[in-house]
DNA sequence: AATGAATGAGTCTTCATTCAT
DNA sequence: TATGAATGAAGACTCATTCAT
């Protein structure tokens, strides 16, 4: 794999490979270097540490996951509601089909948390902080959730979603239950013995609350009848 | 042999205090023995190791998790609307009282989902698969939804969430908004240039769109001007 | 070598063994362990790092060096002069003895002239700076001076120095004599084509112009008849 | 290949004045290059490796450490003893100008008494020992020293030093008492508590002394009265 | 139950040096 | 001459865990 144009982005893409299969603290260094076909101190030449190659990786999750809502966004003839039903879907996939990605977006919410609580700054490894990417995701990481806010104005601009909504509020509210929703799918899939509910038959119960919070109609619903439970 | 009943207790505390002051991985064994008054060795005749420590501190947290919905479920005179209401009000202040516990509550639903996966299933570190905690943990972890699940058939019946709602599928959607609201109010707090919503505003904006949701009636709302964006 | 009593003394007796035939740099921390049978982690729970072996090494050396001037100094029926003239003597020897405990003493001079100097402090390791052992020296470092002061005033006293001699001035340049005549003896026991002076033929010259600047009397010397040079 | 003339200085220059700086331990061949405006590799081209540009560096000291004897020696209406006191100010003068220099000379010296030593001789680096730079220096080393002899025979032609004295031993003498001094000028700089003896007022007790050992005339002074130490 | 000295595998990281161009 | 990407040996240091007492 050696000697290719862009050695920058084969180290990435060993390191999003290796901590898809072992995990981010279970791959070494070395082995990254290895698996890009180059030695471990070029590693070190391209990203400064360990955390700034994670930061890196983070820094290209973030501008993956802007195309996806600019991909949405673009798309002709679709109202505002259906973009945002989209999303949801759109993003579940990613965080499927990317999950290094979509960890490493979650892992900098983190970040952002205790980076914005003096009390827990601290608690930031120093090399996150000095990293180039870090900074840069500071200046960045907002770009999705401006194209989500527009997506909600144009949803309520065609109509299709209730005017009385403030497009921030309610996209972020929209980008929680889609966190959420993600996170639980785990806790979901869990074949306990007394859960009534699965991955199949919630995700369109829940994009039906959504979408039915947003539109402020409701639809005609058979009552429900599950009862058992889970988490 | 008298009057040290809880040694167990006392290293999960130290436990506690210590990884929310420095963080799990920059806590060693060592300072929770230390701050707990006992040796080393001792921690580890209580604990298997610092993942099982981990794990029963999850377990713990669970327990005080469970405490919280039990408390809302069993106060007097409340709609389950309004138990829900309060359910959003309690997790969220119980995430920032004790942080740990709820971090922890979080990370066992991302080893849930990597459990439930056989693909990944071999990154969980094999301490903690071996834990008697963790398997406590599978066992117990589906014991605050259920009674989540029970606060919105109580909605139901008592009329202040619409009757359509299938209880599971609903507290799920609930539970994934407070998980996702939780999580994006660091993002939210971070003082960007752009930013026209701050956690002040967000939180009743949040919450009236989840009553809207599960009730189903509109409120007269003042049309929302705001455009900026963030994340 | 294992299971000795003082596991803090057999460390610094390696490393002073290998430092001395390796050198400071040359010598791995891993060495100093092996050498004293012991591993490598508790090599590092007795001395925080490298630099604080290394300073525990000479406050060692300087505690032994103090000896050597207590010894003198102790002797009886010694006349100050006598005791100064012993010094030179000593110290070449314990020079020559212990390579490595001297060296680290004239180590710590070149830091004291770095620690004194604000625009070079900085350069010093920060692990020093941490040392306890370094902050020891702080404190110490003028014993031995001390006692070499004493016996100037003893030889002023007793009338084998010159009375117009102010005991504190006239130790340290003695002190520097003999540190850098310690220093010259490599040079000058190199034997270069042109060089009339030899190690052997120095000393007795060195110590009579010592002597005769303590005394102020003059010994009667045949004329210098020498040439050639060297350094 | 026009105007580039002296690369070879250019990357001594930066080399001395990192060395000064950041010492040169810490000073990585990168920040030499980068600091002389040229590449890496071409760093490599003119110096063998850092040891030879050491050596280059040192060679260079040792040129100008010459002249500075030269210059003495050459002012006219002096007498020896004259040229001797003047040596001591300018070489303390140089010391505190051209530190690296100064240090590059001292260590040269150690140097030269491991090489003198077959037991100690293998600790020296063998590309110091295969630098062309170091070989010259086997060979000019003792100039300054030369110089120095023949401001000692002066002396004793002009009557300004005894003539029992003989020349080299002298100078060397003198040479060790400089560098002694100037190594003891750090100790005695730091402000201990019990300090009665300061920079200031030991150079011109140093240099009294000095001068009365080469005249073996005492000047009346004051009876010393100090008592307290330091080292 | 309790101690804490002892272990050693595990990793990051640095930097002098080379060499294809 | 000149470049700078690429190498890889070298070494310090940590800390979870054990076990003799």
């Amino acid at each position: 794999m050696a000697r290719e144009k862009n050695k920058e982005k084969v180290i990435l893409d060993s390191a999003v490979s290796l901590f898809t299969s072992k995990g981010y603290l279970a791959t070494r260094m070395e082995d990254v270097a290895k698996s890009a076909g180059i030695s471990k101190g070029l590693t070190y030449f391209y990203y400064k540490n360990k955390e700034d190659l994670f930061m890196a990786l983070t820094k290209k999750a973030f501008d993956q996951f802007k195309d996806e809502f600019r991909d949405i966004y673009r798309s002709k003839g679709k109202s505002g509601l259906e973009m945002v039903s989209d999303l949801l879907v759109r993003i579940v996939q990613f965080a499927r089909t990317n999950q290094v990605y979509y960890d490493s977006i979650l892992n900098f919410l983190d970040l952002l948390k205790k980076y914005n609580n003096p009390k827990t700054r601290a608690q930031i490894d120093p090399k996150i902080l000095e990293s180039q990417h870090f900074q840069k995701l500071l200046e960045i990481h907002h770009e999705p959730a401006k194209i989500g806010i527009m997506m909600v104005s144009q949803g309520i601009k065609d109509g299709s979603i209730r005017p009385q909504l403030q497009p921030e509020i309610t996209f972020y509210t929209i980008w929680s239950m889609i966190i959420g929703y993600e996170k639980m799918l785990g806790p979901i899939e869990y074949e306990g013995k007394e859960m009534k509910i699965h991955a199949e038959n919630w995700e369109p119960g829940f994009l039906r609350l959504m979408q039915e919070m947003l539109k402020g109609t409701i639809q005609a619903t058979k009552p429900a009848t599950v009862q058992g439970s889970l988490f």
